[in-house]
DNA sequence: AATGAATGAGTGTTCATTCAT
DNA sequence: TATGAATGAACACTCATTCAT
């Protein structure tokens, strides 16, 4: 875990330090997402993570600083979980759907953490909270760019790419906000496909859909795939 | 205010009950907006409610049942504003378009408000929750709605309806959500008109779009009409 | 009720005070004994005597005073509820034997409030402790007297009567103190009868016993009549 | 002091958990038996038990929590420091008569909490209430053995036990009870040795007499011993 | 480096008492 | 007289943070 921001621990010894925030930050997450910031105790985080709770200061300022680093943690997942995905996968389109498929599985193995952010965010510090809309102004604009590059190939047609990204995002980040619903309603590959069926496809050029026709043809619709998350639910409710 | 649910006031005047809690709700709303639910303390809310400790528990049972009242007062606006802005307006896609419009608008009246919800709904006592969310279904049904009567009346294509109605409200809500970033790059009604040119123009048939280009030919898209939000921002980003 | 004391009253009409203070104190006598003096609230009293809180003052100084009241009730009821019983009983020893009896039956009708005497007799400010530790004595000198009476009748030899009336009066006490256990062993009469096997008989001359035993045979002893508290308990546990 | 019960420390050294306990008890000894559960605060507690009011939730869950160690110290010092003074006394109606004085010694060190024990075991939580009645109930049976014992070796005739065991532990809790009466008029071992005139040697038999007539030669009546309770009183009241 | 006992300011909540009507 | 809404001081309890070991 990158020490970036301004938090100081008191320990020296830079292996232990990140060996020792993991640890905590680890327990802070799980606890965090299912309890809530202010409702966990620094005792229950020590507790969890097996350390003393005096321990926890000698790698931590204060409270809100294991906030800032847990949170941080879950976008920093975001960010770096998404490139690799894409990696070997030339084609713009198929870039995008991907994108918006692996940032969709992220949140779903992130269910509670990505509430958590939106719960707790504002709880941070400004300078803090900062840098956390950073981060996801990163990956804003990682769905822009893959936006772009099609529209440049001449596979999508003109849109506000900006806001396009934030919807994408918030399609994403919906999964988790009101999975309460969806998740009652829909495996998370269903999810996906029929979210590129409204947020991807009507955009696409002539030849942006045959891409994305290709692209099905050869790997099924997300919905077809083997994938542990995409058991058929009950209750579903369709378009017919 | 609606007493409806279990909270139980020792106050017996049905009149003053209605007016006190309206006092101290409007006072929480303000302080859990700005400071969130965890940080304000009661005798803040009775400060800024001009009143004193001791007589907040004579309307409310405890501090969760401010938030539940709370939460349900912006709830509530959200579920009664809308309908009498529809009113009169008889095409299917012009009333689509204007339950946008107008849910976007009472947003943008309760920004604050609107991420207290996503924040501290999860605070909540199980059994409150549920009556939230309740609510928000409803909100969701009505768009889903309006969206079945354009499909119904050939204006609309097939399209997933419930995941459509979804995307609409998460719109809506973004403006709120991640409105540190929207806020500075649209005005209200510029982020509405871009949402619909993506959100529902996509998915309507050859009538729709008529009609759609007739009602923006009528009353001026969103953007330009003289709006109180609609004054223009500095940095705009749009699509070229 | 008496206005002993320095219970001040705001209303004037003395009927009113009258009936308005009896009104209150009987609601007080049961929440008190049931409850507590601390964990019973004014406002609980005032619903159970079907007034409002505010004119609870009206009528009491403070809470202290509605206790003192309370008290006092339940000692007077000791100290005039037995003399009416002993009425036309010539015989020294039966006056004893019907002075314990009495005060048994009293107690058991009193049995919480009794309870609330011993634990709350410390609440009361000083001056009206003395007051109760008062009524208390006097009821003390009722069973000396009635000792003295019989020793000087020959009935009874010389014995510490000072202690022994204490050892009666605790007698009858402990019927409430230890009802949770001599309850559930004994019926009232029974309970009466063999404590004046303990405390009673053992100090009779001859000519004293065999007054006791002209009385039982004329009146059964307690256990043998038919009185509401006479019901024979199932768990037993006597003299073999 | 023993942890029976179910009460949970936060701290794991048991060695300074029975001493952080027993400096609180002292304390809450103290404080409640001057000034009642209810008048007492936490903050007093921890202030006279010179540690911060942090530290006593530590190593106790609650208020109630403190009572009932508290009334536990004092019914376990009831129960264990009886028998080690009964060592040695090979004879039954010494026996008897030591466990009266040796009951009425500790009632008269602990005169204080003795009527705590009867103003608050109500205040206590039901199940733990129970625990206490358990203890008293063993104390009890100690009195009800050596009675046995003596009727047993025809030192006593048959008497009820059961009755006459509560009346002696009546006895002794009187001295802390009516205190404010009895303290002024008998010293305490003038008082044991009237309550033993009472309330045993009625019951003796003429072999048992001898042996208290014995005992009496050979230790002196308990008055005439010197012990620092012993001291004569100014105003004394003596069977004439 | 690590522990965990100790701290005490701060919070939600209660309730005796008052007072405008 | 009587009401009951309003007050606010006081209390039990929590928990982030410190520090002696």
């Amino acid at each position: 875990m990158s020490t970036a921001g301004d938090v100081l621990a008191l320990v020296t010894d830079p292996r232990l330090v990140e060996e020792r925030r993991g640890q905590i930050v680890r327990a802070a997450v799980k606890l965090f997402s299912e309890e809530g910031y202010y409702t966990t105790t620094i005792q229950q985080i020590a507790k969890a993570a097996g350390v003393s709770t005096g321990l926890i200061y000698q790698y931590f300022r204060d409270k809100d600083d294991i906030l800032f680093l847990t949170l941080k943690l879950v976008l920093d997942t975001y960010e770096h979980d998404i490139p690799p995905q894409l990696e070997g996968i030339e084609h713009p389109v198929e870039r995008l759907c991907m994108a918006v498929w692996a940032y969709c599985k992220i949140v779903d193995g992130l269910l509670d953490a990505t509430v958590l952010a939106y719960r707790s965010t504002k709880s941070l510090r400004a300078d803090r909270r900062a840098l956390i809309k950073d981060a996801e102004t990163r990956t804003n604009n990682l769905f822009e760019e893959c936006i772009a590059t099609c529209t440049r190939g001449g596979h999508m047609r003109e849109v506000n790419a900006d806001l396009l990204s934030y919807q994408l995002v918030m399609f994403a980040h919906s999964w988790a906000l009101k999975h309460w619903s969806l998740g009652q309603r829909y495996a998370l590959a269903e999810y996906v496909d029929e979210g590129i069926k409204i947020l991807v496809e009507p955009f696409l050029t002539a030849k942006g859909r045959r891409a994305l026709d290709a692209m099905r043809q050869r790997t099924g619709s997300f919905g077809s795939r083997g994938t542990k998350a995409a058991r058929p639910r009950a209750a579903k409710k369709r378009t017919r």
